[in-house]
DNA sequence: ATATAATATATTGATATAAATCAATAGATA
DNA sequence: TATCTATTGATTTATATCAATATATTATAT
């Protein structure tokens, strides 16, 4: 963790972060007063699983990934953040305690909003509380399709899967440069980084994508969607 | 289906569903007026994954199961739901579906009530917006739970949290006879039922459990948690 | 700044194993 | 009697694990 500062105001995301839309004034003034933004390595932790939740963040500029951890073993990432999200913590209203980690991929830009705040928001515009809900309830989608490619695809289904995240969530542009590592890749794809890299060959292989270093292209979207729904 | 009846007032749900207590005289008018019983037989479906979310449900009386399908492979049970919890839909404020379909396990009666009034309450009522984003969360940190029982466990360790859940959280007495089948369990745990039955023959073999049909007695508890917490 | 050492990440191969699948039978329920 | 659920056995297979090497990245010293 390194450079405090504060510079960009609220207005910019309020644009850009759908549940900031519905945010009034006077709610955006509470934030602006208190908000501040840390510059993070690649490779820093920003939150820690199991710490005290005590402040929101949004990612202003670079990209973070969201993990569970458990015990020494396997990590289990359950998604990428870039710019455009906030990240609360299910610890909110239960025991206010963080139950994932967060990291930064690249060097990346946080803005700090302590939690009582947004609490407060929360009582107050119910708008806001709504549009909270709406997003429990995408995550609760979001998190039902995981269970299913858990339970019922294979690997190399996951992997094209994830490949396919990367590509319309994250980096947007054909070819991409990927910033994650290859076990970074296996943990969003439940998998081992050797599974992982071996099932990157095949796909090389059967020309399904071509991959030299961190830079991947999809060659073939269609066949790769179908071994990502088929599994 | 069967019978459309009405009769216990929504008095007594204040009183054991969590959501519902922080609802005024108001509120609880509004939903007792418009509110109808339904009868659903063991096996029948309350709700079917994909169709129009037009009622939220609470389960009056026996046992439903929650679960996820795709094609026509295996399901995944999120699930099971007895009398005290409010049923929705992530589909709320999203599409107006269903992502999850709902089956009676034993006879049951289920409350229904209007989609549109639950709406009504969360706009005006920022208290249950609240209670249900607390409910939101508590659902994420179970399934952050479930996706590392997942990538983490094996099967017999799945099962043993399966046999620990129906104890502590659905029949709550020991021994208890389960009305779910195997399949069922199977469908909890993410195996299959002969994989299941396998091991629960294993489990009884090294004294954790007994079985005769349906009626499960937990005889170690201590070992089958550490089963279920070490995979 | 450049070379070299040290460390982390990526890759390939060989092996072990959990668990799915296939198949057949037994038992329970309608 | 017929149908659904449960059980046991044999076989296959995906994938984890272990082990070794290669490549890339970072740190250190000259």
């Amino acid at each position: 963790m390194s450079k405090t500062f504060k510079e960009p105001d609220c207005n910019q995301c309020k644009d850009r972060i759908e549940v900031f839309k519905v945010l009034n004034e006077e709610d955006l003034k509470k934030i602006d007063k208190i908000r501040y933004d840390v510059l993070f390595h690649a490779g820093e932790i920003i939150f820690k699983q199991g710490t005290p939740f005590t402040h929101t963040i949004c990612i202003l500029e670079g990209l973070a990934k969201v993990y569970l951890e458990a015990g020494s073993k396997r990590r289990f990432i359950l998604t990428l953040i870039g710019p455009g999200e906030m990240i609360g913590s299910p610890g909110m209203f239960i025991d206010g305690l963080h139950h994932f980690s967060v990291a930064a991929v690249d060097d990346s830009v946080a803005c700090f909003v302590q939690r009582e705040i947004i609490e407060g928001i929360i009582s107050t515009n119910n708008r806001f509380a709504t549009e909270l809900l709406k997003r429990a309830n995408k995550r609760d989608i979001q998190n039902f399709q995981r269970f299913l490619s858990l339970t019922r695809k294979q690997a190399p289904g996951r992997l094209a899967e994830t490949l396919l995240f990367l590509y319309h969530e994250i980096y947007k542009t054909n070819p991409f440069k990927i910033t994650i590592s290859r076990q970074d890749l296996a943990d969003m794809s439940a998998t081992t980084k050797e599974n992982t890299i071996r099932t990157l060959k095949i796909f090389k292989e059967e020309g399904l994508i071509s991959m030299t270093g961190n830079l991947v292209t999809i060659l073939n979207k269609r066949l790769l969607q179908s071994v990502s729904v088929n599994g």
